[in-house]
DNA sequence: GCAAAAGTGTTTATGCTACACCCATGA
DNA sequence: TCATGGGTGTAGCATAAACACTTTTGC
């Protein structure tokens, strides 16, 4: 493999991504788990090509790891401190590690480069955690969707970012419509409510919840969905294309 | 003077300033004309030291342009397209005239460095008009209030910028109780509202605006103000310090 | 019929808007 | 005493929360 092209990117700029997802009632998000040190995780990130939009540097690198096209992506907040590379313990770990990993590929200006200061965008994504293949990155030893509730401490700032990200989904999640970009085509009204419960961590109760969805007026009703148990079959709902 | 000192800053990476004041019952911007081109304006704005936070650099950058320090700043958005500078008529402008203004200074890298494409992080101030003492920078010709109703094309994505910038004021106004960062220590609560009114361009009723203030609970009623005028004198009022 | 969960209707509380009214001030 | 603008109270409306009830499904 050819010499890591830092000559192509944006210097002392990167973007990392919260990815949410969501399954089984609860929240997920999409993290690394490193090649390098021991049980180090970070969320996924990328660097901006000189020739690109941070936008599209934000899609790119969200496609390359869930494979996934016009996945819904809002830009939250850029961190910015002056040390939150500087004086993380894991700065010198990931120089050594990446001397050890592929010394043609990570040349000693390359490692600098990759471990000098960075000022972070924070994108957050949402998407239909079943369309997702996770593709490991390159210090990748593997992703997983990890609820919110048990995140393990992430690298430099990474903890700080996803809080951030799922204060502003919060902010959002109602005003722009977007949490339905976390369910798949068709899905009961009990789905959507227990995708909100979820989000803000607390209970709505259902009569309400309902007619405050419906009065949205962005879902149609579609046939019902029997599943088998004994109860009144709830009908399903897709999202309003107009 | 000596060289511009590209090496100490960021490369391609810049801050703009919103930074709003209120006066006459109009919200203002203060806005630069430049010393090259013809009636060129842009938002204030600055590079990144290596060395210092994106927050101390934006503080920074105020207190150059305002005296003031301990501003009520906020970052608001990333403005990243890769064209925003690269395809604008100015670009070439500002090439030609920074060779013209001072060889020594500005020598063809440093017109390149400053030229070439950059990310920029939007922030927008809010300060109290009356003690701003606006300071030109390096290719002002002089700074300007403008009220926001009354704004000169500006160059690259200025406008665009302001426009963003005014609406996550609007969104922040109640919320977080910024807007008394524009008005001095004592105030009416005729002063607030008409602030209000100016920021939202639109009218408020007296009664309920007073008590939706009054309700925040973040006023205290201090002693009343005689102008003068043949009609019941207003109280003033004091942001609460807790 | 019965349990489980979906779905709907009604009442209550809350907050916002609109209208009406009173008060202090200086000429 | 009057015009002017400041300040307060209350009724009406719309929205949201709480409570009660009916309906469907498979055993």
């Amino acid at each position: 493999m050819h010499k890591f092209g830092i000559e192509n990117y944006i210097a002392h700029l990167s973007i990392d991504c919260v990815i949410f997802g969501y399954q089984n009632n609860e929240l997920k998000v999409l993290i690394a788990k490193f090649k390098f040190g021991q049980n180090v995780w970070a969320l996924p990130g990328g660097h901006i090509l000189k020739t690109e939009s941070v936008d599209k540097a934000a899609s790119r690198i969200l496609k390359e790891r869930t494979g996934l096209e016009n996945i819904y992506l809002e830009q939250f907040r850029v961190f910015g401190d002056e040390n939150r590379i500087h004086t993380h313990n894991f700065k010198e770990v990931m120089k050594e590690e990446l001397k050890k990993f592929d010394a043609q590929r990570f040349t000693p200006s390359v490692i600098e480069w990759l471990t000098s200061r960075f000022v972070c965008i924070g994108y957050y994504a949402l998407v239909d955690i079943n369309k997702v293949s996770p593709q490991n990155g390159e210090f990748d030893e593997y992703l997983e969707w990890r609820s919110v509730k048990d995140i393990p401490p992430m690298t430099y700032d990474h903890d700080e970012i996803l809080t951030l990200a799922l204060t502003a989904l919060r902010q959002n999640l109602d005003e722009k419509l977007i949490g339905f970009n976390l369910l798949p085509e068709t899905f009961t009204m009990r789905e959507v409510q227990a995708l909100y419960e979820a989000v803000y961590d607390k209970p709505f109760a259902m009569n309400n919840f309902q007619k405050k969805i419906l009065d949205l007026n962005v879902l149609e009703r579609l046939e019902k969905k029997f599943t088998g148990a004994q109860n009144k079959a709830p009908y399903l709902y897709r999202f309003k294309r107009n």
